[in-house]
Order: C-alpha cells, then sequence, then structure tokens
DNA sequence: CTGTCTATTGCAACGTTTCGCAATAAGCCT
DNA sequence: AGGCTTATTGCGAAACGTTGCAATAGACAG
C-alpha cells in the first residue's frame, strides 16, 4: 500500500529497532510515516489525530509509547509549549528554541547563535548544559515590553 | 474558627478583591489560608488536597479559578514543572529560576543573579524580557555533563 | 431588611497524557 | 513451518486541568 520509500532518517528504523531487541509493527509504522510527513513541530494530540486518519484503530496510548520509543533512538524530541503541553521536534534538523509573549500571545523560534548566547550564560555560572529546545521561554517580547 | 489572622499580603485579600468588584467567599478563604501556610512552591494538585483537608467538599475547578484571580492579583505566578505540569510560586519574595537534571533528576535554584544573566543574554539578542520563573529549564548539571 | 445584579460555585463532561494488566504477535531458533 | 520468548498492543482507569451551563449567593442600593 506504501507507494514510496520513507526518507532518512526513516529508512532503518525498523532495522534499528530490531538491533536493540525491539520490535517492528503496523503501528509503529503508522507513526513513523506520520512524523515524516512532519518536519518541524507537532503536539502529541495532533500526532494522535493524524495516526487516527491513516488508521482509525489507532490507540492513544500506543502513539505515546511508539513516541518514547523513538526519543531513545534519537529521531524525535519532546518538549513542552507555553502552556506546559507536550511538543514534539521532528527530525530536529537545527538546535533551536521558543519564545512566547504572554501578553501578545505570539511566539517566535531562537535560532542556533542566540540560543547559545543563553546558553553560555547558564554554562557559565553554574557549569549546567541547558536543552535550550525542551521548555518554550515564557515572558514579553520587545514590543509589548516597550508598550507596558 | 480562625484562630488568627493571616499574615501579608494575606490579610487584605477580601477588600482588594471587593475593590475589584469581584467577592469574598469561603471558597476563596480556604485556598488563600492553604497559600498563606504553603509559601514557596506547590503544586495544582497539591493545593487541591491540601484544600480538601480544610473542607472535604472543596471542588478541584473552584480551586483553579482561585488561582488564576489571584494571579490577576499578582499574589501567585504559576509556571511549569520539568514535566510541563502546573507550579505554583507563592507570595514570590525573590525573582528566581529553576534548572532540572534529565540524567540524574535533581532540581536546583536558580537564585536572581544568575537568573539576570540568562534574562541579559536574552535581552541583549531579541529585546525579550523573559519571565524567569515561568518555566523549568532541563538539561545537565555539571556532574552529569562531566561523566557522559 | 429586601431586592437586584452578576460574580462564583458545583457539576458533569471533555482533552491530554500516563499506567497496569492480560492477550497478542514479533523475532528468532530449529 | 512450528514453537518459544517477551516486547507490544488494546483497553480501561486514573491524574491533571479546563470549560460550559444552570443555580447560588455575595455586594450594594434603597
Amino acid at each position: 500500500m506504501r507507494m514510496t520509500a520513507l526518507p532518512p532518517p526513516w529508512d532503518s528504523v525498523d532495522d534499528r529497532l530490531r538491533a536493540r531487541g525491539l520490535r517492528w509493527t503496523p503501528q509503529r509504522a503508522t507513526v513513523i510515516e506520520v512524523l515524516a510527513e512532519a518536519d518541524g513541530h507537532v503536539s502529541g494530540a495532533e500526532l494522535v489525530e493524524r495516526c487516527r486518519l491513516r488508521d482509525p484503530s489507532t490507540i492513544p496510548s500506543t502513539v505515546y509509547r511508539t513516541l518514547d520509543v523513538l526519543e531513545e533512538l534519537g529521531l524525535v524530541r519532546h518538549g513542552h509549549g507555553p502552556d506546559g503541553r507536550e511538543e514534539f521536534h521532528v527530525r530536529p534538523v537545527e538546535e533551536h528554541g521558543h519564545l512566547h509573549c504572554a501578553e501578545c500571545g505570539n511566539s517566535w523560534e531562537l535560532g542556533n547563535e542566540r540560543a547559545a548566547a543563553v546558553a553560555d550564560a547558564l554554562r557559565a555560572t553554574d557549569g549546567f548544559e541547558i536543552d535550550i529546545g525542551h521548555v518554550t521561554l515564557v515572558g514579553r517580547c520587545r514590543d509589548c515590553a516597550a508598550g507596558a
């Protein structure tokens, strides 16, 4: 039924799972297919919904457990949006963070170099290596701060 | 039934509510009493549980709604723990952040001055005024980073 | 003290995510 | 192809929060 082969890094997931004593199942294949088409950010609920589109018998807990496994393989990373809900970084091409303005509600990405400045500040004071992509930093953007 | 008056800033909450056209109710009094004894950090679930101890008829949604109101008055601030769950900063004596090591699971507070370094780094690059207390920064602590 | 206005409550249902457990089915060996 | 082992699944329940709505009850004016 599948017309095209999955693009890397998704093409060899089945072998990588088996190499670890884990198993390749149709449910996992569904999640992988959805992820392969979803580069960027997706919430857990979105992922479940898209899987259900392909396979109406999809069970949420299976999706979440598959995501856990894929995170161990390094294929996705989970983080948390401004409201604390789960958010998955798919195929993280580049490390980046997220900013969210509590006043106007807008969000921005925090690119590599600028994220590095934050990471450096923490490393210098605490020796702490922050995972900048894990949480959404909340505060007020330049414009809202100026207006208040 | 209450033996002692509430300490500031809790002593005049009723008047401050009324001054805004809001109301002083027994349910809100219960939440205030619990908060007055809980300086520091408390999760939403803990707050509900402690309220239920005083008043078994406590309803969760009422507690959460009261917390929203108190946040508007500036008496509490909500944030998110490493797992994204809600966490309330009660009577924030000093602004501070939180660090959590994903490897060893320990957590630390990020005091005023060190938090300022992070805030400065962001302000310099984006003009973004971070609310450092809102989220728990996740990463690896000095020891875990060294060991890996 | 009574009446009016509307903020708040209680309740029930929902959304997101996690967990335990018994049944199923991958993977592998012969 | 058949059998064994155990990773996964499906399912139900639970934890944490949020939301809509009708009923209740603060606050204030007269």
